[in-house]
DNA sequence: TTGAAAGCGATACCAC
DNA sequence: GTGGTATCGCTTTCAA
């Protein structure tokens, strides 16, 4: 069960069967073969525990993520993942829920935990937290919050210029009365693709007005929003939301109420999550490039040999508006329903 | 940093800041409250590590995955993540991708983590596993693979029933040329609704036609499944899918070729993810309920206080059929494609 | 109620 | 090349 049970069967001293376990080469080859032996024989499997413990270090990263539920973020997720496997690191996810107090604790667990880095892939940020993960000096990312500083690197996406393909795009077709699908208004980068929305709005079509309503990042919350939006008066010619998941709730209500999209009403999403294409009218979206950005966030925690990002900078991902099925001209009569 | 620097500050010992910090009500309240300034001021996190090799145990739950990207699988995750955290678990996943070496390695790592307790959400297994898992003799509990044993729980789902349900439902509606689309054919729980299928069909419909198609568990291989589905002949009345994830993909193929659901072709899911209401049109299912399976799933690997389920036990879980929009009376005249 | 000290199971430095 | 052993940070007797 122990190194020490290793080492007895093997007739050898624990430092050695360390040595082979570890690779480090300097043992000879018939002691190599005999402590394998061993190793094989009692199904030994090292205590992860007493070996970060002892060797200070942890083969472990940490992933905090705000909701797990999003594919968008399951896909980060995912990316990051396999690439710390493929460089043999283990991972430990937390989901946050969006909530700051469970980003806390979560983020002392990983603290506890001596993970070698950390990975935050967020939306909501407290202050403190960024103050308290620059003092544990372990490498950090974070990907569309906080800053850059000593230890810790900032992965963000260029909202403002999907958002204003999207503007562009919308005021080509006609729209100038529009609807804006979100979530928790408060965060910064959830915040920032309305305040787009509305200044690039401003800029290629002055006047055009614009609702925002809100609910959770679910497909559940889209569908709810979309209620609201619609009982609230008349309708938009178009819905932008936020993200593509909340763009599929939003889809299915308006079907539930026989408008049609895009004929009656064009809506948007955000991300190009895979479902966006398989959903029905597949969606006019911004791609934003989810594995681009799990290698990024995997490579500015753990630089491999080649000189790759160091912690302290900043990247900027570019998304790419994609036009699919869910948007047209807009509607010029209004519509009753 | 450590639990030293805090019990010098404090002006304790390390036992007693020990105390302290499990909750350990034999301190006098005055200590106490010292300590735990001094914790604060340090802004203290314990080392896991060394606390989890001390302790010899280590409140984190693992949980091993075939396919995160499965809706389901991440629902019956989420809430074992739920549970655990709530009664202050870790929680620690790992995904297989339906890969039996990185099922091996997993278990090896969550072994070597020490983990309290071990749930294998999997469509695969290896019989070497389930006999090192048996040898840990930590609480385990399988998903769906597996038998009970000493220390091993199993729950799986009553598939047949559901399956039954459908080939009922389908034959009232006059389908008697089935297409059925899965993945990974050889993996005993995927098998079974296979052959579940084509069990009930021999009774409820004997003479019917059943073909069966392939591809990956995700939207794109129902899609390619429905494709080859297709091609490969003239067109069934009906398609069972085996989950709901691979239905939302045939639906997307067949309205890319113009064919009507459920006019033309009936389609099926199984699961009841949050999705087959979402998507077009919603899907008829057979609802199996996450939450319940992961409560039990972590019910049987941490017994609370109460007497509740004991490992060494097997729990059966009962779908349910659900008629959504996707089926329909079958064609009686052949589909021109 | 508190402190001293013996492990827990590995790593890594220093001898041989 | 290999072995001895201090050490990592905490939990947990055993005494006081």
């Amino acid at each position: 069960m122990s190194l020490e049970a290793v080492a007895k069967r093997a007739g050898v001293s624990t430092a050695t069967v360390s040595r082979v376990l570890n690779g480090i080469s300097v043992v000879k080859g018939t002691t190599r073969t005999r402590v394998m032996k061993a190793v094989a024989e009692l199904k030994y499997h090292p205590n992860l525990h007493a070996r970060s413990l002892a060797g200070g270090r942890s083969r472990t990263v940490g992933v905090i993520v705000s909701n797990l539920d999003n594919p968008f973020f399951l896909d980060v997720y995912r990316t990051v993942e396999s690439d710390c496997h493929a460089q043999g690191f283990e991972v430990v996810v937390a989901n946050t829920a969006y909530s700051s107090e469970q980003l806390v604790s979560s983020v002392r667990l990983m603290l506890g935990r001596r993970v070698a880095g950390l990975a935050a892939i967020l939306s909501e940020i407290d202050e403190a937290i960024v103050q308290e993960l620059t003092d544990a000096k372990i490498p950090v990312v974070f990907f569309d919050v906080g800053r850059p500083g000593e230890n810790i690197t900032k992965i963000r996406v260029n909202y403002r210029k999907g958002v204003e393909r999207i503007a562009e795009y919308l005021t080509q077709l006609g729209h100038r009365d529009i609807g804006f699908i979100t979530h928790h208004m408060a965060l910064e980068p959830v915040n920032a693709r309305q305040l787009a929305l509305i200044d690039s709005l401003a800029v290629v079509s002055p006047g055009a007005r614009v609702r925002v309503f809100a609910s959770s990042d679910s497909l559940e919350g889209g569908r709810q929003a979309a209620r609201e939006l619609l009982l609230s008066g008349p309708a938009p010619t178009a819905i932008v939301c936020v993200n593509d998941f909340m763009a599929v709730g939003v889809l299915k209500e308006l079907r539930e109420r026989g408008i049609r999209v895009p004929e009656d009403i064009s809506v948007t999403g955000f991300d190009n999550i895979k479902l966006s294409e398989f959903c029905y009218p597949a969606l006019t979206t911004v791609h934003v490039p989810r594995d681009v950005i799990g290698h990024t966030l995997f490579s500015s925690l753990i630089p491999d040999a080649m000189g790759n990002p160091v912690p302290g900078r900043e990247h900027v991902i570019d998304p790419e508006f994609m036009v699919r099925d869910s948007t047209a001209v807009a509607r010029t009569t209004p519509l009753r329903i």
